[in-house]
DNA sequence: ATATATTGCGTATATATTACACAATATGAA
DNA sequence: TTCATATTGTGTAATATATACGCAATATAT
């Protein structure tokens, strides 16, 4: 069976993380071709006995030295014919969390650099990348309307002030703390440990940890967050 | 620039339709090749110079003789070598909804046939399209949640029972005729006609028109939903 | 006329969301 | 050491939303 196409098939990674109320995406520069020393997101073409999933995790580690594996698939980017300039490519883009601080980069051989970008400040990316990112972040925040956050992107023991400067990086708006407090208690996904951080001045932070059982029950079944008090 | 790189990529159509309390599923009979006469989704190869939302819409006309410009990407199916049992293919999903009342399947060249299936009753299929259809169907129901539905799915003029029916078949539970008449009327992007419907025995009921600009901005912004009360 | 099917409709109760402020505990500077 | 400043921790009342629930009205079929 033979079948005229000429199109290649690449994926893209989108890494979100964070740290001190920010959120950083994992950007690559470019070592070799026509593109070189452009800043991109991390990936590339799928290899003809390589699944989707696993061709995503190998560029990652490939070109950042990030081993991640819970990727989840964002959308098929193939409308636009000249998104590559060079050739038709379709990239299936997918994206996760990650705590940056546990994580060293190393661009290999692969890529020129590695680093984290604040989502506020990406530098000019190659192709579609910019609208990718964008896409990439608008899911992340309407995530946080049914899933659990935190998880994957905070330390394992946590002050509760750090989730919610999470969800209002995220949100980009305000919240009640009571009101937040009060949800996020009712979820049942974090427990209390009898630690104390301090944080230059002011009072200590009891810290929390996840619940991992629950948290993941949560992932699945969804949760309703519907923050509307801001 | 030479990617070497074999893989074909296609995309593939799942159509809902509704009618008397039921779901219904396109499917076609596939004409030629290894697969002769085994159903399967509408669908087929992309061509280099076109993009993906063309291409499912071009073989949903070839080989149904529907004329479909919704639709919505749903997923890419990448991940199973050997989906294609014949070489290495990549699939992007994409589904949407219509009355089936408004149009006249057309297998065309393309197809052996065309028809509509029940999705209770669906047969054996070529391929992975089976989990595909349930992949959609889950997102089906997951979009009540979050936006309003009925637009394609029913007539122009509907009597307020058909919006619930369509609601109950699609969550598989019943629903408390008057919690869910508040609610919806409650998001007003239905409007009530001076008309009424006689079906076979029972008083004739009101019916009902979807408010055009409403439905549409609602579709974006989204809304809650949230219907618990079984 | 009577049985059967379907539509139309309101209220009381429980639950969830929201608005809102002050004391406790730490650090840093005078 | 005291005072200013930063941060954490906590409860209640008002409002809005969700839920449970049953009967009369209007048609057809016999």
């Amino acid at each position: 069976m033979k079948i005229k196409q000429n199109i290649k098939i690449a994926v893209d990674a989108i890494v979100f993380g964070y740290q001190e109320n920010q959120l950083f995406v994992l950007l690559i520069k470019q070592k070799y071709g026509d593109l070189k020393n452009q800043w991109a997101l991390p990936g590339g073409f799928v290899k003809d006995d390589e699944p989707l999933k696993k061709a995503v995790v190998r560029e990652l580690k490939e070109e950042t030295g990030v081993k991640v594996t819970t990727m989840e698939q964002l959308y098929t980017f193939g409308d636009d014919l000249k998104r590559d300039p060079r050739l038709r490519v379709i990239s299936v883009a997918y994206f996760g969390t990650v705590n940056p601080k546990e994580l060293k980069l190393n661009a290999g051989t692969d890529a020129e650099e590695a680093k984290w970008f604040p989502l506020e400040n990406i530098p000019k990316l190659a192709f579609d990348h910019k609208k990718i990112i964008q896409k990439a972040f608008e899911r992340l925040k309407a995530k946080l309307n049914y899933q659990p956050i935190g998880f994957d992107l905070l330390d394992s023991k946590f002050p509760f002030s750090d989730l919610e400067n999470l969800y209002t990086t995220i949100l980009q708006k305000p919240i009640d703390r009571r009101n937040f407090r009060k949800k996020i208690l009712s979820f049942d996904f974090i427990a209390e440990t009898d630690e104390y951080r301090k944080v230059g001045s002011g009072r200590p932070g009891k810290l929390y940890v996840f619940k991992n059982k629950r948290y993941n029950d949560l992932l699945k079944q969804g949760i309703s967050f519907e923050i509307k008090f801001a």
